[in-house]
DNA sequence: AGTAGGACCTGGTGGC
DNA sequence: TGCCACCAGGTCCTAC
């Protein structure tokens, strides 16, 4: 379930918390997690950090835990009353414990010893993401623009919601061919990509069932959302109806008049 | 190169 | 209450 900005408002939330911490003991619940614990067990956390959708806890003096949530994975260090219930893996920290929640068990969580081991393009809030790489990313490609965005090989954090915003509020209609965008059109989108996703981050990022912050809290950027999950409302710039399509198996939402 | 579909999993919701 | 269809912040794989 979460995109760029629940990602990293969890990895904020985590890195306060348990940057220096031990990890004491290893409670594997689900049969399919697989980990060595003695690469892990007695080890001291020495950064948490963020790479697209994924959580890195890195430990020392070397190896990592690399945690992805897919679309129901917590990683929680609070834990609200009634909400252990998935729990698949429980680390217990000599600070506190922190929760692997993963209710589909589609999450993630693995060991490695040698680096980040996942192929991932740019981050969109990196300084190497400028209006000329984009440029370069959206004119090799005739696929629509919001499959594009949400390619983790090409930009790594945008997933259906904050790629439907990013479009909404550059103007583009998400089915249009990635190349053919113009270059006021590309630099739009990049602002419209850069400033989405610091404004979720500011929000706390989008909580529609899910998603909550490693201190157990819902999200606030919801409330600030233009056409996600808006089918049927007006578009808060002309107030045309929303409207919903389906795109590679996913809904996409747009403004049928404003977004061309 | 593109795109559609299914697989992985489970739970919530709305219709009848 | 029961059953069914469809929905879900993701990603990977196969096949036309």
């Amino acid at each position: 379930m979460p995109e760029l900005p629940e990602v990293e408002t969890i990895v904020r939330g985590l890195r306060k918390a348990v940057v220096g911490a031990q990890v004491e003991k290893l409670q594997v619940i689900d049969p399919h997690i697989s980990l060595p614990e003695k690469e892990i067990i007695g080890k001291r956390i020495a950064a948490v950090e963020r790479r697209g959708k994924y959580i890195i806890l890195r430990l020392e003096p070397h190896g990592s835990l690399i945690f992805h949530l897919r679309m129901s994975g917590r990683l929680l260090r609070v834990c609200p009353p009634g909400e252990g219930k998935y729990s698949r893996l429980v680390l217990h920290l000599d600070t506190g414990v922190l929760r692997f929640i993963n209710p589909r068990r589609l999450g993630t969580v693995e060991f490695s010893d040698n680096g980040f081991p996942h192929k991932l393009g740019l981050e969109p809030l990196g300084s190497a993401f400028t209006v000329r790489r984009l440029r370069g990313i959206v004119r090799h490609s005739r696929s629509p623009i919001k499959l594009v965005l949400m390619n983790q090989h090409k930009i790594a954090g945008l997933g259906n919601i904050y790629s439907a915003e990013a479009l909404w509020r550059a103007r583009i209609d998400p089915r249009r061919p990635a190349n053919s965008l113009t270059a006021p059109e590309t630099r739009a989108l990049h602002t419209g990509i850069v400033e989405v996703l610091k404004d979720a981050i500011n929000h706390m990022g989008t909580t529609f069932s899910d998603y909550r912050t490693a201190d157990g809290d819902k999200g606030g950027f919801q409330e600030f959302l233009a056409v996600y999950g808006k089918t049927g409302e007006p578009c808060p710039r002309c107030g045309t109806e929303i409207e919903r399509i389906k795109q590679g198996g996913r809904s996409t939402y747009l403004c049928p008049k404003c977004q061309i």
